[in-house]
DNA sequence: CGCCGGATTGAAGGTACTCAATCCGTGTGG
DNA sequence: CCACACGGATTGAGTACCTTCAATCCGGCG
């Protein structure tokens, strides 16, 4: 019932866009509804490969993903790379370049995506006039820090199996909350991806996806992934170490 | 000059507290100091070893370190643990629990500490009609956000010298930010906290110091730090791979 | 003085990396 | 339509780095 509501102020945020992410928990007044109108923005869309923004890119706007998928990626100076993220739909992308003005890592389309795109002047304009909205801005970055230190305990204490297992997971879970199948989906990104992301070399994740194969966690077909165990992923990712 | 603004803008924000990252890069007018006086809060002193707050603690506010330093770590459900951070003076503490409203990990007191509690509430609220504040704070969580991938690309791709070079020009800079020496200084953590911070064994952070000192690039005498070639750590952390 | 926790050092072993060969699906050109 | 090239994925063998386990050292404190 709040779900249906929720959607609708979301059409007003942002028009014909179903924006999980910055959906109000509550009702908004009628004023209310008008403010969130000034919000306005444009949809735009990016082929796969393009980037949305760049390392050094000055803040403009965040980013709503409509459709699609994004991976994030961060540049050493030494020329090290590693991917920080992997954002699907309704996730709200950019939120790194607020701290500088400037994008720290780079923003590219994994498959044919489309963004709404949110001027971040504005949010934070509108976010005086609405403590919902400000608290929930508040949230979402926060939440941000907080999957950091996951992925962080990831890097940092698991071993191979352990961290694509706690990926699979994860995947798994955020297919599930848009409505997708928890067992049976695409990946969007390629081995090379997946470990830059995980910390390990590509050999390594393809070994261990078919390792889990062997042992009857999942199938995989190249991209295709059918999670026959989520109980048995589970475990692993909770054994000793 | 401006400065010297910043501090008494500082102490009415937080008495008698310099809390360098609340700081507000501009003027505030009568009134707007008069508002900053409402985010009255209370200061409190933590003993070595004790808690700031524990995961799951429900979110009250946010603190400014005034003396001393912290520990953040977070427990994983299966009790693997890892630190996540060391905060010291001017630093703010506790931004993870605003996206669940409550604490997803430990804060610990390294050595004796004080700190200046924000009630969040009110933060937020004179966030609202302070924009130079509420700006300030997007900043420090998105800052938050960014190290955290620097983090990341520490334990996703680094070995473990160029780990603990980078750990050590790390606290180099912030040393110096707050005037002291760039070059000596006190650890205040274990090598079993820089190890769980950096995702290695004790072990590996000794070996490491000890061939840093054999290399001549520091003298570490247990805790003492002293470094006697910032070029040298820097290039060990750029090294190749 | 002796205990204790943290730090150092040594030796052995394991996990993931590196290098390399092969496979496979897709797209391209003859 | 088939051959071929190409990029990504898989698999194998050897190696490097870090972990693990263990012994020892060192400084502080009862």
């Amino acid at each position: 019932m709040q779900r249906t509501v929720l959607l609708s102020q979301l059409k007003i945020a942002c028009s014909n866009c179903n924006l999980r992410e910055l959906c109000l928990p509550v009702d908004l007044s009628v004023g209310e509804m008008q403010q969130m109108e000034k919000l306005s923005h444009a949809k735009h869309s990016y082929a796969r490969g393009s980037y949305l923004y760049r390392s050094g890119d000055k803040l403009q706007s965040l980013y709503a993903i409509h459709s699609g998928s994004f991976k994030t990626q961060f540049l050493h100076e030494d020329g090290r790379e590693q991917v920080t993220g992997f954002q699907m739909v309704g996730e709200i992308i950019g939120l790194d370049a607020i701290s500088t003005d400037q994008h720290s890592c780079d923003a590219v389309a994994l498959e044919n995506s489309e963004v709404c795109e949110l001027p971040f002047n504005k949010l934070e304009e509108l976010s005086r006039e609405l403590p919902e909205l400000q608290r929930h801005l508040h949230k979402i970055m926060s939440g941000e820090i907080v999957r950091s230190q996951g992925i962080m305990l990831l890097l940092g204490s698991m071993r191979a199996e352990q961290r694509l297992a706690a990926f699979l997971l994860n995947l798994s879970q955020r297919f599930a909350a848009r409505g997708h199948s928890p067992t049976r989906f695409q990946l969007r990104m390629s081995r090379q991806e997946i470990g830059s992301y995980l910390g390990l070399q590509l050999e390594t994740i393809s070994r261990a996806f078919s390792h889990f194969q062997d042992d009857g966690l999942i199938n995989v077909n190249v991209r295709s992934i059918e999670i026959l165990s989520l109980q048995g992923l589970q475990a692993c990712l909770n054994s000793s170490r």
